[in-house]
DNA sequence: ATACACTTTGAATAAAAATTCAAAAGAAAT
DNA sequence: ATTTCTTTTGAATTTTTATTCAAAGTGTAT
């Protein structure tokens, strides 16, 4: 009790309560506590931002209901979540990451609380890692998380290590990542890699997963592989000359949804999308400027759950409408 | 979407979302779906009394965790809850039974929700009916949910009937209840209603229950059989006189915990708490007043899992060191 | 149609929460 | 011990939320 840190967590969740269950004023709760008002509204944001409170609404809008059964019948899913996103003035991509977020946070920790799921295959992005954070802990000491891809990135703090560590903290379970690059400099050095026993071994494991949570890329300026150099901008034009709208787990996309034959993605060092179809895959993606590579992934057919957020889910349901009139035309 | 009730629901939905976790202010909210801020705090206000908005706060105080364990080793408990309750002025010993129905309303959920307990025989009383209404939808349609006492008693919205059937509504499951009198008239009316096969039937099924849910009832003014006239004040100073300081499933207690042999305890329609003893019994009580009921029930050791406010908590605990010194001398 | 009771609405206002800012209190370095 | 830099604090203020109240709307009975 007399560590600061733990002080403040301790009075954070005696005003929580106060607050939240018994509807009390901060003024009312500082004269209990004997600080000052602004002091309370301090140790409430700091319950909130530490994920001490919970907030959770019970039903999502009809017109993410509407939009969760169009895209599970498009795209031949298994489950869809639209998570609730008006776009607003002032807000933006990372706003819409931020709800499905919190969002897959919740199908997440719902998913892996049972005990059916025994491995989770983890890729990587923005939009996974901040999942990861939001969810809640459970007690699954019995789970194994694997990344399935390399695992060395230059900086980036959504690399899959970041992915498997958070993930690990959250479920207690025993994590597993590959100490190789997420994309090597050659195909030779790629082929270096997947001869190593110690690599092959672990995607072997990686592709028993019962569920694989990954992420879409998307080839913009926003996208993972740019923004975090993964790419060099020569390359990123290289892709895009040749069609590519996106990735999936490190391999490029046609805006058909099929495989992009690259020297770039046969580079990359982990499990093939292809190695996954069939098995329980969810896509967590979020912002409106990942339209196009969306729409290739979904058509891929080889995701099976998805987790997107309202904009984006109409947007991607509209253009999905037009390809369907232009084969009809 | 034309009913108006859905409409205000669906916007409550709306504005929840925005509201919550895009955490915009009720005046942006107001401005996208065009109505007034005074709506959006009307919309806001609704979804969170009709039960679609929950909050959680993962941690209680050190306080309550404290006491928890305490009680535990007192008593005996295999459980304890201690509801965060810090009395301030102007709030009554109903705060603490909110706090109590709040908490008591998350933990049943949780027991409910793993298909270990496959039939609840529930008691009667204001604190057990709003912990089932604070309890989250579940769904266990193969759930059985028994009333341990009789079911008819005059108004009183606390009354077994109105807790299985709110029970009911929460969990999809079957209610059963006995049409008998919660307190037969005389020794006779009771074996009459014993006698009959469907009552004893009813009996025999509400004694094979996997978990009980009661409260503890106290013999003053706030008392449920004072308040609800269910025994006449006349009948009340007579139990007082005999040494009653509450009761258990409709029979008096002691102060030491023991079964009080008195006219009225005898006339309760229902199970007898002995016959429930070394079954999972989770009691809830809340309030300063229950202290001398709450204080004999845990010495009767029937209960075993606990749900009660910080105050009162604080009080029994008090209260048993004060008995334990007093034994030693 | 008209009167009556009862809701629902939003502008105005009161109350509460969030932020700003200057002062005080701690660390870290000299 | 002194200086410097960072952090923490609460009074004051701004911003947001909640309530009040009068007006408009809705349905019902006559």
């Amino acid at each position: 009790m007399s560590d600061p840190k733990d002080w403040t967590k301790h009075m954070a969740i005696r005003a929580a309560w106060m607050s939240f269950s018994r509807g009390k004023t901060q003024s009312e709760i500082a004269q209990l506590l004997g600080v000052s008002q602004a002091k309370v509204h301090r140790l409430i944001a700091f319950a909130q931002s530490s994920g001490l409170i919970r907030i959770e609404i019970a039903e999502r809008p009809l017109e993410c209901l509407e939009l969760e059964e169009a895209l599970s019948e498009t795209f031949g899913l298994r489950s869809c979540t639209v998570a609730p996103f008006e776009p607003m003035k002032g807000d933006t991509d990372d706003a819409a990451i931020d709800e499905v977020a919190r969002v897959a946070g919740g199908i997440l920790a719902k998913l892996l609380e049972s005990k059916q799921i025994k491995q989770v295959g983890v890729g990587m992005g923005r939009t996974l890692k901040a999942a990861v954070v939001n969810m809640a802990q459970i007690s699954r000491s019995d789970l194994s998380i694997v990344s399935v891809s390399g695992s060395l990135t230059r900086k980036l703090s959504a690399n899959p290590y970041d992915v498997v560590q958070a993930f690990q903290e959250r479920v207690g379970g025993e994590g597993y990542f590959l100490p190789v690059p997420y994309l090597a400099r050659s195909l030779a050095e790629k082929e270096m890699f997947h001869a190593q026993d110690s690599v092959s071994e672990m995607l072997g494991k990686a592709r028993d997963s019962d569920l694989f949570v990954i992420g879409i890329g998307s080839l913009d300026d926003e996208g993972h592989l740019i923004r975090n150099r993964m790419i060099s901008d020569a390359e990123r034009d290289e892709l895009l000359r040749e069609g590519a709208v996106g990735d999936l787990m490190g391999r490029f996309l046609s805006p058909e949804g099929t495989l992009l034959e690259t020297q770039l993605g046969n580079q990359a060092v982990g499990l093939h999308f292809e190695e996954v179809r069939g098995s329980r895959v969810l896509a967590l993606v979020g912002g409106a400027s990942k339209l196009e590579a969306t729409h290739a992934a979904l058509r891929s057919r080889v995701i099976t759950d998805l987790v997107i957020d309202q904009t984006l889910a109409a947007l991607v349901q509209q253009r999905s409408k037009g390809e369907q009139l232009r084969v009809v035309k």
